[in-house]
Order: structure tokens, then sequence, then C-alpha cells
DNA sequence: TTACAAAACTAACACTTGTTAGTCTAATTT
DNA sequence: AAATTAGACTAACAAGTGTTAGTTTTGTAA
């Protein structure tokens, strides 16, 4: 049970630094020192760099996916989807910033198998993204804007938000839920 | 006068590789292979590792605020100013695709000097086109919506164009061109 | 208090890193 | 033809890499 908190606490630290200097920057030895041990002491709780990055990766991968599922079956509409899975994305970055920001940049470290694992989940994303649009669209609910522009310009956006809730002074959450949905989905609105 | 040109397809070739796996995880050795000699020939033509990066990085965010420089003085509207940094996005994306990716990805392992002379680019960068939509604004020539907001949604998008762009098959440059603005902009005009 | 397991430690491994020194070869200039 | 130079080469360096083996310390359960 302790050892599960441990383990946690390094792969927090690791994200950390990870996100600060990127993945092969950071040595196990400084992130040993992050934690006040030796290097050799952290294969007590983890197995290798490598398992680090993939378990903060998938995870919010992972969750991502987990999202969208909750919301394409539900029987609202279109806009009513892309603002929750908007809404998803600020709240994750407010949580969980180092992990998002370590997986947008450091997924190519990832070994060829949990890449390939990663591409998929995020393929996976976006083709149930795409389809809420296509609905959308069939439905006239939203404009006839090209449908892989929008999908690209909203979820680049939504993916680097970590960027910007870095400088959070600047913005509130709460601002940023009602004025980030409406800048980009206004442009699908008649 | 051959001693450029093979320094610049070094730079070049780097920028590929640093792309395709990042700064960090491209050697010395690596980048010597792929240009068909050893990796202390690479010294006749560089100085340094760093140097390359630099090199990248710095030309094209120079790149950057050199175009809005001819932009901002213009006298026309600030949806043609706006219109016309997308499109000089959308060109240098297809012209120096490599080199964004790597100026985006990278620069963080700019040695603390370069480092803060990109950050200042950036900066100037960011405030140049802040100012375009302040003014506009302003005049009533687009809406109000959260100032910050605007500059990041927009800005984050056309940063990461080149991701986009890899998958050109999907959309044609000339549609990017007409389709982009829209979908960036439209939330901006009544 | 003793016994045991968890988690730290030291030391070392095999390998890779960026870079330099010194040398040889092929092309260009004199 | 001789001299110079650009640009490749080999060999080596010091430092740093992820990881393992074996040992000692620490805290908990008997």
């Amino acid at each position: 049970m302790n050892k599960n908190n441990r383990r946690e606490d390094i792969v927090l630290t690791a994200a950390k630094l990870f996100r600060k200097k990127g993945y092969n920057a950071v040595s196990m030895r400084d992130l040993a020192a992050e934690m006040g041990i030796k290097a050799a002491s952290l294969y007590n709780h983890i197995s290798s760099k490598q398992e680090i990055l993939a378990s903060i990766v998938l995870s919010v991968a992972k969750d991502f996916v987990g999202h969208i599922d909750t919301v394409v079956p539900q029987p609202i509409a279109s806009i009513e989807k892309l603002t929750s899975i908007i809404h998803h994305h600020i709240e994750l970055t407010a949580e969980q910033t180092d992990f998002l920001a370590c997986m947008n940049n450091d997924w190519i470290h990832l070994d060829e198998e949990n890449k390939t694992l990663y591409l998929s989940l995020r393929k996976e994303y976006e083709a149930k993204f795409r389809e809420i649009l296509r609905v959308g669209m069939a439905k006239n609910e939203l404009k006839n804007i090209h449908i892989e522009i929008s999908v690209f310009g909203i979820l680049t956006t939504l993916r680097t938000l970590y960027v910007w809730y870095a400088k959070k002074d600047v913005v509130s959450l709460k601002t940023l839920k009602t004025d980030l949905p409406r800048l980009l989905l206004d442009g699908l609105i008649d």
C-alpha cells in the first residue's frame, strides 16, 4: 500500500521533471535526487525509466478515450457534446498539467510497443471526435466547415491548453470554461 | 561557398532527424551517418550540436517576427492583417516543415543564452499579435472575446500546423488557406 | 528481543555521448 | 609540378547513461 504511494510519488515527480526538461534530458540520477534518494533505489519501486513514461502517457490517453466514450451515446445536441469535451480537456489540464504536457511532448520516446498503443488510442479519440462533428453537420446543428480542418483546429488547441494554463494568473478556470468553447465553436454555428 | 552548402545540408538533415526523434535522441553519429560521413567530420562545418539547434530555431523565430513587422504598419483592416499572418504560417509550414517542428519541440534544449533569445522573440511576436487584436476590438472590427484566450487559441493552432501538414493528402494547401482563417476568425466577427 | 521484509545504500557494468587531436587524401590554387 | 587547403578519416578522451548485484539500514510484526 505504501509501496503504491511511493511509486506514485516517483511517477508524479518524473512527470514534473520530464515536462520541464524533456524525457531524454532527465536522468534516473536526476529523478532520484529530486526524490532525495539514489538512482538504484528507484528500482525498488519501478522497473524501468520507460515504464514510468508509459505509465504517464497511457493513463492520460486512456482517460480521454474513456470520457469521450461516455459523451458519444448521450441524447444531447452536438454542440453540447463538444462543450462537454472541451470542459473535460480544461479540467484535466488543470488537474494533471504535468501529465498532459508529458503526454504531448514525450510520447515519441515511448518504445515501439507503447508508441503503437498510444497512437491507436489517439486515433480512436480523433475518430470519435470527428464523428460527433460529422453527425452535427448532417443534422444541420453545425455549419459545413471542412471537417478535417475543424477537427485539427479544435483538437490542437485543446491539446496545448497546458502551455496556456501555466500562466493561469492571466485567465481564471471559469472564464476559460465559458470563453474557450465560444471561441472554438462559434465558427461552427450559424 | 561549397562549405556553406555543406553546412546547410547538415542543418537541414539535422532538422529532419530532430523532428523525427527529438534533439536529445539524435546523436552526432546518427547525424553523420545520415550524411554519409563520420561524426568527427561534421566539425569541419559546424562548431557544435547546440549551434545546429540554435541555427534552426532562431532562423524560424526571426522569420516570424520579420513578417509580423511588415504587417503591423500596413493601412488595412485588422481581419486582413490576421489573415495575412495566418497565410504566412501556412506557407512557412509548407516550406520549412522540419524547421517549424523542430522549433516547437526542441527549443527547450537550447542553452541558456539561446533560450533566452528565443523566448524574447516569441514574446515579442505574441505582443504584436495581441496588439493587432486589441486595436481591432477597439475599432469594433472584431468582437470582444477575451483577448488572451483569442491570442492563445489562434497562435497555438498556427504553431502546430506542421503536425497537420504532415497529412497533406487530406487537405490541400489552397483549402487550408481559405478555410483555416474562417475557422479561426469567424468567432471574432459579428 | 528477535525475525523479516521493505527500501535504502555502494559499487560496478557495459555502453553511449559530444568533442578534440592528429593524420591522410583529394581537389584547387599558385 | 609544387604548394596549399578543405574535408574526410581513425583513435581516443572524459563524462554521463540505464541498470544490476550484493549489502546494509530501517521499520514493523511475532
